[in-house]
This record gives structure tokens, sequence and C-alpha cells, in this order.
DNA sequence: TGCCCGATTAACT
DNA sequence: GTTAATCGGGCAA
């Protein structure tokens, strides 16, 4: 029997805890201009921990960070990468959920040329790489999740989802606070707990 | 002002 | 396994 029709998220459904929402994210459809697929893996950040770009108060770069949830926040990683993330939580929680990789399904043609590659477990597992593929820069940055360019599908289905130490970072390491689906080939890295 | 380092990736040995 | 690419934030001086 066909599933439901797609359901949009809502402005609300980002208005609640990153810890709440970072699971529900998985298996959701991200769309940025038509092109994109489905959340396989995400991470969480509040602002009460150092790992967060808004743990040290705002800056210009991470002012939409503090802003109403719904919105996303894109800033430029080690001077070369884009890295997407939705804000969550009430205003001024300053807290968000990282967009770690994406199972490319629309469109495959579009992403293979603007990555450069041809293999479709790399075109948009890790941050950086969804980005490019995405074709999401700076100028994305403050822009709302519930207007163009971007369209937000909840899942449709059940998930089962694995969690894990987030990717990358030196602070706070330890916190389990990385989201993902279970045997998802399209992860940038496996969950060691993946049985 | 200068220095160090990072929520990364690809290309190396 | 290691390292270069590349640049803004944050902090010391």
């Amino acid at each position: 029997m066909p599933g439901r029709p797609p359901k949009r998220l809502s402005r609300s459904f980002f208005s609640r805890s990153v810890h709440e929402v970072a699971p529900d994210l998985i298996g959701a459809l991200l769309l940025v201009g038509g092109i994109g697929g489905r959340l396989v893996e995400v991470e969480a950040y509040h602002h009460t921990e150092p790992a967060a770009h808004s743990f040290g108060g705002p800056t210009e770069r991470n002012a939409v960070m503090f802003g109403p949830p719904g919105y996303a926040y894109v800033y430029r990683s080690y001077g070369i990468h884009w890295c997407l993330n939705f804000v969550c939580e009430p205003a001024g929680s300053a807290s968000a959920v990282l967009i770690r990789a994406i199972e490319p399904t629309a469109d495959l043609a579009v992403m293979r040329r603007r990555r450069g590659v041809t293999d479709t477990r790399l075109l948009c597992s890790g941050p950086g790489r969804l980005c490019e593929a995405l074709r999401i820069t700076g100028a994305h940055n403050g822009l709302a999740l519930n207007e163009p360019p971007f369209t937000l599908y909840a899942r449709s289905g059940a998930v089962e989802i694995v969690t894990g130490p987030r990717i990358g970072i030196t602070k706070a390491a330890a916190l389990p606070w990385r989201y993902g689906e279970k045997g998802s080939r399209f992860l940038s890295k496996p969950f060691t707990q993946e049985a």
C-alpha cells in the first residue's frame, strides 16, 4: 500500500531540543533547488557545550544561530568547504543540527557534474561534499528552511537510528550526539555500534 | 597585529 | 598511515 503523501517540515518542527530534532531528521528529504536526497547523518550542537560555534557568544559568523529556529546556518570550514546547519530550539538558544550526509536521490547527474565524481557514495557523504553537490554556499546563510530554494519533507516510513560520538571535534568529543540511519551506505563514516 | 587552529577533503606515502 | 589546501575566529601581546 502506498505511503501517505509527503509532509513539509514546518517552522515549529525546529522549535524543539536539538536532541529531538536531530533523530527526527533522519530519513527526511532535503532538496535545494530540486537537488538533494534523504538525510542519513546529522549531529547536534548545543550552546552549553564547547564544541558549538555559539559557545563563546555571538559573533558575525554565528549570528544566525542566535536567531529563530527553522533557518540555515552555513559556515566555511577549514577555509575551503561549506557546512550546512539547521537552527533549532527557541530563538536565542543558539543550538543547531549539522547536516553531515544524505543519500542522493535527485538529481544524480547534476550532483555528479558539480562534484566531479561518479561514485554515488562519494556524492554527499560528508558535510563539505553535500554542500558542493547541493551548491550550498555562504549565500544560503540565514535563509528560511521552509522557503525556496529549500524544500524539506518529513520522513514517511520507519527508520532505525544509531548514535555515536561526533566526527572531527576535539572539545566535548565524548558526547554521543551524532545520529544516523542504521546500515546506510551513505554515511560519512560508519557507526561503531552497527550491530 | 600576529599566531594558532578548526563541525574537511583529497591526494599522497 | 600523513599532509596540503586555505581563511576567519579567538586570543595573546
